[in-house]
DNA sequence: GATGAATGAGGCTTCATTCAT
DNA sequence: TATGAATGAAGCCTCATTCAT
């Protein structure tokens, strides 16, 4: 499964790697704007001035940290989208939810804090005052979501386009606020337990959940 | 509807009153960490000390603009429960979601940056970095929100403990998550045209979603 | 001669005051780029945030040190033209230069550094980098110092266009090298010993140069 | 005109010519701190510890610009002397200021950013806090400048010293400044046409300002 | 109550330089 | 010779806070 080039793993030797593992972690932690570069190259071990070097700035850092996790995560969910329409019309909600949980489950194998600082990246994006985040996410990955969404929009056709588009950010909402907080909401349930995130759990929980939501009757007299 | 208090109103010739509504303007737009105290007192027009004179310090800044949404909330969903179980047993789930509605319409009703504002503070809680929040807000409100709390999980019987705890979170992470970023949703809805947002639009549209999410069938194999 | 809003004095104890009299004499000792803003709060012993807070900026602060040299120099100048204007039609050149060296000694009496930063940023602005300087100066005192101008370029009709160019800058050359390295050069002429510059003597020896300079005949075969 | 050890042509090919060349370039542009290493080795297109290796530091490479100028410099004004000597008893004003024309336009030619660093270095050396240019330049070539000097000082006889050391100066600093912003000036005079500088139009106008400034009657009253 | 000034800590970034290869 | 990586020092600036008035 960890074919070179397949994914890009972090060597614990390379300077660049470790600041990225470090920086994974604290953001996944704390939030982005509270987390430092003395936190980041502190825990990295590394040199300070180690991050400009190699990522710019502290924004180029997260860049950087978001496109190692969407950038598979994208791959991943063209991959399954292939799969998914080859032979049969157009996939049905409950084959697109199981694509990208497989796409998901990918990405968190590969690095257990990728998607945590991923989900708290997009919730970050509809800030109004983050419009170049905006820019950046929707030039990227803009076009290659798209697709993804098409099919979804295709499934969900009785809706009427207002109510697609709340019902897609109710459950995106879902998706972001879970898996940001996937640390800290498995170790609630655990009752502080530490232990490792089983993902594949949460999201078999969470595809019922989401499937019917976006299954549920449309309430009258909403215009 | 504006007996005193209630609500407390702002009298925009008060000092505090002009630092919370200029706090929960740039909260609300731009998160906590980002917003500035001199941003706040230049968008109060108050002098920059006024902050620390009246609130001592910016976490007691942003726990006074939290209570002054939750306090009311709370008192609301109180209320609406009372009238709620007078008669019958026990409410039931859209029952349950109709008080919180309303609660929510209340408080948005006086303020209309305030519920974003705490769902900003509420999703922050869930970092694992902020305890002190985490034990603030229970310390104030954890007694009252169980209580609410046992209402819903008692509609939601059938479902065993774990199952009933990510259901829970994953609706609320729907909620926090529109509710964060009501503004900018209402934008992109209605393409860029600056309008006020109707939150009892959003909430009409949103209950039916999550109460068919809470019923959703439970997958097969999820132990 | 030292009425109150005359020149502004600098008032030791006052925090601003002191940081521009710092500044002034570290700029002219080693330049701006070379001065560093813990040289300029530890030598006027304030902290290092207050230049922030007072200009703030580093380059608001070397504007800061500008204008108050800049603007006495320009309104001496104009009183200086309007006293040479009354009564007769134009002033010749050595009238003009008494005007400009009478409004140097001005400003080098209320401050003996001011002249020295002064002509190193004129210098400055000759360099095609520093736009934003160029532009500052045009705008601020463009105008004023055009006025002068006019009276200079009428007394050198005979010259065209370009050579009156060229001597003014051959000229002006020779008031920012002597006035921006005044102290040097009479340390230099002392032979090293330390003494106050007297600038009416080095302008008393520079003028006529000046205006035989400006009234050497014209070579032959330019064109 | 091209011989080898007359004026070394820099191999665009070899690394340091490279570096060379483009801080010539940087330096004229925006002075010695302003231009950094990256700027140097980006522009150069070399790798950045190039600097360090074949010049040990940037002050190491500034003194190396330096005496690629000032060497040949030196040797063409000794050039003009001995031709200006031989013959007749002593070379006049005019005749001094065509040897260094000569010799500055024999400079130019073969680099159009060298005079203009030269220029900006020399201005540097009458900063306080640059002594140690100030001892390089004095060790590297102080015996040969003075020679000329002495020329120079012979034409002026009945200037005393003072006059002399003073009007030397005032010149000096019409040569340093206009040759500092020779590009800046033409661009100015042509009216923002770029455009090749012609050194030997700007020094033709020059020596006679420069030689009736030297001949100026002394003002009376000067001790 | 309210304010303008001041401050210490710490933010990110940039610098010239060095080192291992 | 040449280089990509790494580094310690220092750069300017911003922060929340405090204090005297």
């Amino acid at each position: 499964m960890d074919q070179p080039g397949d994914l890009p793993m972090y060597d614990t030797s390379d300077t660049a790697g470790r600041i990225i593992q470090a920086a994974e972690k604290l953001f996944s932690e704390q939030g982005f704007k509270e987390t430092t570069m003395r936190q980041i190259t502190g825990l990295a071990e590394v040199n300070l001035a180690a991050v400009n070097y190699h990522f710019g700035s502290k924004v180029g850092l997260i860049r950087s940290v978001a496109e190692r996790s969407l950038s598979p995560l994208c791959e991943q969910i063209d991959k399954g989208l292939e799969t998914a329409v080859s032979g049969k019309a157009t996939p049905g909600l409950d084959q697109l939810l199981q694509v990208m949980a497989g796409a998901l489950v990918y990405v968190h194998n590969h690095n257990r804090h990728a998607l945590s600082v991923l989900m708290r990246l997009l919730d970050q994006a509809y800030l109004p005052s983050q419009q170049d985040l905006q820019a950046f996410l929707r030039e990227r990955y803009g076009a290659r979501f798209q697709r993804y969404l098409q099919y979804f929009r295709a499934d969900a056709a009785p809706l009427d386009e207002r109510e697609f588009f709340w019902r897609l950010h109710f459950l995106l909402g879902s998706v972001i606020f879970t898996l940001s907080n996937m640390h800290t909401l498995s170790a609630l349930e655990q009752e502080g337990q530490a232990a490792e995130v089983e993902l594949e759990q949460i999201l078999a929980r969470m595809i019922p959940v989401i499937s019917a939501g976006m299954k549920a009757p449309v309430r009258n007299g909403t215009h």
